[in-house]
DNA sequence: TATCAATATAGATAAATATCAATATAGAGG
DNA sequence: CCTCTATATTGATATTTATCTATATTGATA
């Protein structure tokens, strides 16, 4: 329960979504991100490795840079988490 | 997109979700609800604030209780707002 | 091996968050 | 109108978070 707290947390903050919206997009290198946002490059840096901690993204080095990819698998199970929530539907257990 | 963020900040505190998951199964007066949560009453009212300014729930009075409604379309939201995220897809841009 | 470029880490800090105990409020029912 | 019950608000506090500047690290390459 505890580990999809973490996977909603990475989507709960405005610079995330941006930074997440990039990587989809095909961004892979901060280099080209980092243009893109109203950050520094460390809060970057932040923001990634929180992302990659999540598991919603790994990265890897190529050459001079790290590059980041987004798994799309840990979205999918968010979206699974969330249609199974639905399926949980009760009656109105009303009060004591 | 930061109306996204805040949805995606109420499923990302583990209480929350505990919170989330009875309303789903049918609990709609906190008076049922705080005895299956380790807080305190003042803890779960703030908690189902913060749930219902998101929009995800609705509340109502009946009598004495306040009654506590989950908002499916609210779910539908993001649950949309995830898998159009996934179309978003692109090749990788590279470095510059 | 000295230097450069890309990224990460450290340290500091202001703001936000989750929590509780104590108290207030607001209807219901006598 | 007094009292009880359910819920909300206040005020305090410890923790977490997002951010920056400055600095370190790590490979690549001249």
């Amino acid at each position: 329960m505890n580990q999809y707290a973490n996977l909603f947390k990475v989507f709960s903050d405005p610079v995330r979504l941006d930074v997440l919206q990039l990587l989809i997009k095909g961004e892979s290198c901060s280099c080209t991100m980092i243009d893109q946002l109203p950050i520094s490059q460390p809060t970057l840096s932040y923001h990634l490795k929180f992302i990659a901690k999540s598991g919603l993204a790994t990265s890897h080095r190529e050459g001079n840079w790290i590059k980041y990819h987004i798994n799309h698998a840990k979205i999918d199970e968010m979206i699974h988490f969330l249609q199974e929530l639905k399926h949980m539907v009760a009656e109105d257990k009303g009060c004591r």
